[in-house]
DNA sequence: CGCGAGCTTGACGTTGTTCAACTAGAGTGG
DNA sequence: CCACTCTAGTTGAACAACGTCAAGCTCGCG
């Protein structure tokens, strides 16, 4: 509550970093007049696959989850922490959705109009070209996401995801993982039951150590070899 | 030969559909200046994953596969033909191709300067949104694949495969695949071997006829139901 | 005619899913 | 304070899916 004050305005807020840096004093105010803020549950949905995307996202609190739900089971694209923004493919080409967003931490979110942001891009080539890159990054991502998803066994995926939870989302390495067995699975793309068996070998062959939710990599060589031998 | 005037200026080729129509005369003139035509044989490789990448590339004869050089199998990511352009995400980010590019068939491209398209791209907002837009088909494109790959069984990656062969590559139902059936496997992430087999199994079972390169679906509704089960 | 590349087929072993049972911890109500 | 329940996590066994290997085939081409 008492970080309450940097929602009040665009201007002071930590959102300000990241590709909002390149835009005038005038146009973060543009951005502020069109914007609310909303808190969200553990488990609560942001938005839902399918639905019209008016707004883009600004996470300013806790931890989300992209999903796709494809055929019986999700595939998890990415997670989102503060400060970072959810814009999803959709808006540019027909207003819709195509991955579903939900909340593992209590999570607050500032929505901006949608409309105000394209504008923007139009306006400030900076804005736009900080978007494109920003889009490319998005890319190049999932390109290595789909490699490891194809063409590695279940151990090297599992090996991918920890280090981009050790790297990108928890960023310290004994490390609390606040999903659950079922979203590791759904990021490595396999069955819950395999995502146990492969964490449990893993500390087994004391790659790891696992401790309910907290995990350490105590061997990360051995762990980087494991990624690169699929 | 007789259609080389097509690019002996962009303001009269049929480049000019697609994103470039927001371009006016004189930045489509930019463009022209700053490109240059290429012909590739079968096989040849246009350009490789992890080389600089100063240019963007026109497609204006043939068909190329873009793919992913992965732990020791490729990944096919698209096949790109006429007028169709072919533009990494590492152009913004770190100006390294994140994937290869070959000729499947007798291929002819424009090669464009990339700083040209990056000035255009800043100075008119038109272009950049149907640059944005066009990134952002790619992505969605992409999400369907991933999860064709990662949630499908065989036969219905193959079904989501010809489907994309008949609609979106070759455009007619009895179509002659100029892919290999290596190629086959590498867009739906099998082995060569599995490719074949599913192959035979829908021809088989009548929804297919195969006879050599040409394939006909016979069978589209029970083809969709395959694609659609998993 | 013979050679080589791509294609095809079968047998076999591995990988990973599914199903079912069981456990542990966190409420909830008596 | 103790059942009861509910959910997430865990484990094992059976089974299906898929890749690998090896052999044989076809067809175009020298």
């Amino acid at each position: 509550m008492n970080k309450m004050q940097e929602s009040e305005n665009c201007k002071n807020c930590s959102c300000k970093t990241s590709i909002f840096s390149s835009l005038t004093p005038d146009e973060l105010e543009q951005i502020n007049q069109g914007r609310y803020t909303v808190n969200y549950k553990p488990g609560e949905i942001l938005f839902k696959q399918g639905t019209p995307s008016p707004h883009f996202v600004c996470l300013t609190k806790g931890l989300a989850k992209l999903y796709i739900e494809g055929y019986g089971k999700n595939l998890i694209l990415a997670l989102v922490k503060p400060v970072d923004y959810i814009f999803g493919p959709g808006t540019y080409v027909d207003n819709r959705h195509y991955y579903s967003a939900a909340a593992v931490d209590e999570t607050t979110a500032c929505l901006v109009d949608v409309n105000i942001f394209k504008k923007l891009i139009r306006q400030n080539p900076d804005f736009a070209e900080e978007f494109i890159q920003r889009l490319s990054r998005q890319a190049i991502f999932n390109f290595d996401q789909v490699i490891s998803l194809t063409q590695k066994q279940m151990p090297g995926r599992i090996a991918d995801v920890l280090f981009y939870l050790r790297e990108k989302i928890y960023g310290k390495n004994p490390f609390e993982i606040s999903i659950s067995r079922q979203d590791l699975a759904d990021l490595s793309g396999m069955s819950k039951e395999s995502s146990i068996r492969i964490l449990k070998e893993l500390k087994d062959e004391g790659i790891l150590k696992v401790t309910g939710n907290t995990v350490e990599i105590l061997n990360e060589k051995q762990l980087r070899q494991i990624s690169q031998t699929g």
